[in-house]
DNA sequence: ATTAAGGCATTGCCATGAGC
DNA sequence: GCTCATGGCAATGCCTTAAT
């Protein structure tokens, strides 16, 4: 027999093996390619073969079961049609890290498929549902009526949801829970696998879950779809949400999406009619906004100039007993640190960018990398004792309101006030607490991003702000002509087709397809040259739009030099075909190459 | 993510030849 | 006879490709 095997490399092809033994499809076997010892998987049978010298398989891994399913491996050519990779690496993904070596294995997957008589139509839902344990509520009743008939796979953004997800659902189907999450060990996250293998029939993990199906999946639940850690970032590249759609349909089983907005991709599958939206419109209890057109904290020279509404607001929730959140955009205490005598800037040795100074841990930090170092007494360059900190962070800014109201007890003790970032949004809300009253600081810092989806995210965090916010959001804006404000106050579907109509315009996701090229390099002419090697090649196709080679911001970062090419292309199969192509290219070399697809 | 071989291009050395 | 320029070949190095 001759058997079809795959390997963990970009090699699209796959390669003829000789075996005398037969139903090796789904195992892995350890052969020879190029004198080397590999592990593969056997993805097919096939009684001829066109190659001369073909080698005999050394050893079947796989003693009993196969490691992947045959549903699995009708899954990688399915992705394999949506996604620039290989074989192999999609048939890799499906596989534990334990099991990419040689390790032997002797075991049988218990899951047997069982055909259910009468299926009704398969429903693909979006449950819009601002609270998560309301939400939660919804999948609980979801996952037990899918385990009287096979296993459900529930997929969470992070390993901090899965614990709070975990211990709920604890309870009620604690026997049947597989865990599977990539910061596991090796050893662990093999063992949870064996479980599936044994008929644990609630599988609950992060994004990588979605890979591990059994043959009797009957549901896929992702709740908080629109988290960016959704997104797989690094080669293979992937998002759950369109792999769970995918699977969806090839298995033909319900998938339901839940979070407080849906991103608009799925918004556009909504308006397409792809995809149920629920969105049961309760009645409008929160929070209301108030929005001001006014500056909030300026520096000025060595104090701070903070608006006196803030003060106002501050002492009167502060004599009330009552908490208020203060959202700014901006870590540390200072943006720089600079010796006042000689002008010295502090920079992150890796030419990031200035160092940012954090008073409370009285350290620099680079906002690029994270390198830190102790901050420093005295000028590097002059021994002035004489530093600086220029700008405003929002340790100075909790700082002066700890000056301005001793009474206040630090946001650890009673949250009198909790001074935090935006980007503390980004995940959904598992907080237990909500705020009396929220002030919204410096949003325009977020707005002007150059990043498309600047406006869209700002949304989102102002709309979980008010989410939190028992009486009012005070927000103080500076750009009063955006359409973002107009907004606000109205329902949230007007902002989605406003949005979805000037993407359309502008060209955009999800509109189009989106891929940029990050590359780096130690050697700032080597790099500039192949970047613009790249784009003639991406050029030349006249059906792809072509921008750059741009330089990054920052250029220079952990001692390498930065471009990024932008591709665009009405279609998908356009971009992932000379994103295939450009891959070839840096198999090896000093240049590397990150993608990025939206 | 590896390895070896082959291709292409650049560099370097030497020989030849022209000019002074 | 000496110097400088040119051409050819060998050596080197970087990059690409194939692998059953």
């Amino acid at each position: 027999m001759i058997a079809k095997v795959v390997f963990n490399l970009g090699v699209e092809k796959e390669f003829d093996y000789f075996s005398p033994e037969v139903n090796l499809v789904g195992k892995r076997v350890l052969v020879e390619l190029n004198k080397k010892k590999l592990v593969g998987v056997v993805i097919k049978e096939a009684k001829k073969t066109n190659v001369k010298n073909i080698k005999e398989i050394r050893v079947v891994l796989d003693e009993a079961g196969p490691t992947l399913s045959r549903e699995q491996l009708r899954f990688v050519y399915m992705l394999k049609r949506y996604y620039p990779y290989g074989l192999g690496e999609l048939t890799f993904i499906m596989i534990p890290s334990l099991l990419r070596s040689s390790k032997r294995l002797n075991i049988e997957s218990k899951i047997v498929k069982k055909r259910s008589v009468s299926r009704r139509k398969k429903e693909c839902i979006f449950f819009k549902e601002p609270n998560p344990y309301c939400r939660l509520e919804i999948y609980r009743k979801k996952i037990a009526s899918a385990l009287k008939n096979g296993s459900v796979i529930f997929c969470v953004p992070t390993s901090s949801h899965l614990k709070i997800v975990y211990k709920d659902l604890e309870k009620k189907f604690s026997s049947k829970i597989a865990l599977l999450y990539s910061q596991q060990k090796r050893k662990e996250f093999f063992s949870e696998w064996l479980k599936i293998k044994e008929g644990k029939k609630l599988i609950l993990g992060t994004r990588i879950a979605i890979f591990y199906f059994p043959e009797d999946l009957e549901l896929v639940i992702l709740d908080e779809e629109i988290s960016p850690f959704y997104f797989h970032p690094e080669k293979p590249f992937y998002r759950v949400s369109e792999v769970a759609y995918l699977l969806c349909q090839m298995k033909k089983i319900d998938l339901i999406l839940g979070g407080d907005f849906p991103s608009l991709e799925i918004f556009k599958m909504v308006k397409e009619g792809k995809i149920k939206l629920v969105d049961k419109k309760k009645k409008n209890t929160f929070s209301s906004w108030k929005i001001l057109e006014a500056k909030d904290i300026i520096s000025k020279r060595h104090s701070l100039k903070v608006n006196p509404l803030i003060i106002e607001i501050l002492r009167k929730t502060g004599e009330e007993g009552k908490n208020v959140a203060i959202f700014y955009p901006r870590r540390g205490f200072s943006l720089y640190l600079r010796c006042a005598n000689c002008g010295y800037l502090y920079f992150c040795p890796k030419r990031c960018a200035p160092l940012r100074y954090s008073q409370e841990k009285n350290e620099l930090v680079c906002p690029f990398c994270g390198y830190r170092e102790k901050a420093p007494s005295s000028c590097r360059r002059c021994s002035s004792s004489y530093l600086k900190p220029e700008g405003v962070g929002m340790e100075r800014i909790s700082f002066y309101f700890k000056r301005f109201f001793p009474q206040f007890k630090t946001s650890l003790e009673r949250k009198d006030f909790l001074l935090v970032t935006y980007s503390n949004l980004d995940t959904s809300f598992w907080w237990e607490n909500s705020f009396f009253c929220s002030l919204v600081l410096n949003p325009h810092l977020l707005l002007s991003l150059l990043d498309f989806e600047a406006t869209f995210r700002l949304y989102i965090y102002l709309n979980r702000i008010r989410y939190l916010t028992r009486e009012e959001v005070i927000v103080f804006r500076q750009f009063s002509h955006h359409y973002l404000w107009e907004s606000l106050d109205k329902n949230w579907l007007d902002f989605y087709k406003k949005e979805l109509h000037l993407r359309k315009k502008a060209k955009l996701p999800p509109f189009i397809y989106l891929a940029k090229l990050t590359l780096r390099a130690k050697d700032k002419d080597i790099l500039l040259r192949k970047a613009e090697k790249i784009c003639k090649i991406l050029k030349k196709n006249d059906k792809l739009e072509v921008f750059g080679p741009l330089k990054e911001y920052p250029f220079n970062k952990l001692n390498k030099f930065y471009y990024s090419i932008v591709i665009k292309s009405a279609r998908r199969k356009v971009i992932f075909e000379e994103i295939k192509k450009i891959f070839s290219l840096f198999r090896r070399g000093t240049t590397k190459l990150a993608v990025i697809i939206r």
